[in-house]
DNA sequence: CATTGTTTGCAACTTAGTTGCATAATATGA
DNA sequence: TCATATTATGCAACTAAGTTGCAAACAATG
């Protein structure tokens, strides 16, 4: 991890108002790190560094609360996370990218040049938001 | 219930090549008597009747694979079930409709009249499926 | 209606997620 | 840079979700 992706990483924090501690960090280097959506589980095994579960869960939550990161919906138990874009912010998600899940290698990650198309729902229901999730195979795995 | 139905979901089991029996037939019913997608608890709360939790679990695998029905991606921990449309097979389906999560009522119903647009992926990448959930507010609850 | 094959229910288990509280770490202002 | 107020963490203990193996019960078939 560089030096610039660490003071990337205060800076992040700050801009949230989070105070800087170590778990906050190791998890947003692990997603930075990562070229895919993780889920809870990976904090455990990823990095020789282990985390305790409820810190993950507090933390992720922290996240998602300030819009650092989005959850991912899925039809397993496990939902994923991946890093927002710099142009959301606590009370405005702007994540209108479609999400890709790789049926070989399991990996979800974000398509951020692919947008959700406009969706015209029917009359009386109000949007606020839209998850796209495309399953297939990824490009690696072809 | 009328007699009508319960002719159809005997129908559909035979059709499915799945034994007819009274767990599969009553959360069948279940599904066909509420208007909005289930979930895994939905099937012990809902009519008097208790399931065995693991009976309800390999049944609704049993439908997943059958095609009788879908699931539902969610963010929160419990996934969503609803009844396919006739033009679902067990290799073959068609649920390209979008779904609808009610912020309210936490209600979430298929939009079958509502198609998934076309979506252009990047290059490399083999699209299998796709799962479209719009959360907001609903008719009944505006 | 007896036999075969499938489904169910139970027990026991693993994994996922939550809550309360004491301890530890961070931010801040003198 | 230190003392204090505030916030985050780790632990324990819990609830909820999901899985597996196996014996008993049931459905389909001839």
């Amino acid at each position: 991890m560089s030096n610039k992706n660490k003071a990337n990483i205060t800076e992040l924090l700050r801009a949230s108002k989070l105070s800087i501690t170590d778990t906050r960090v190791k998890i947003l280097e692990l997603f930075m790190n990562s070229n895919g959506a993780l889920e809870h589980s990976s904090f455990e095994k990823l990095a020789g560094q282990t985390f305790d579960r409820v810190t993950v869960y507090r933390t992720l939550q922290t996240f998602l609360d300030k819009g650092i990161i989005h959850s991912i919906p899925t039809t397993d138990t496990s939902i994923r996370y991946a890093l927002c874009k710099s142009e959301c912010t606590e009370h405005n998600h702007h994540d209108h990218h479609v999400h890709f899940k790789c049926e070989e290698c399991g990996n979800t990650i974000c398509l951020d040049d692919t947008d959700v198309p406009e969706i015209h729902l029917p009359k009386g229901y109000a949007m606020h938001n839209i998850d796209v999730v495309v399953s297939g195979v990824c490009k690696q795995c072809k």
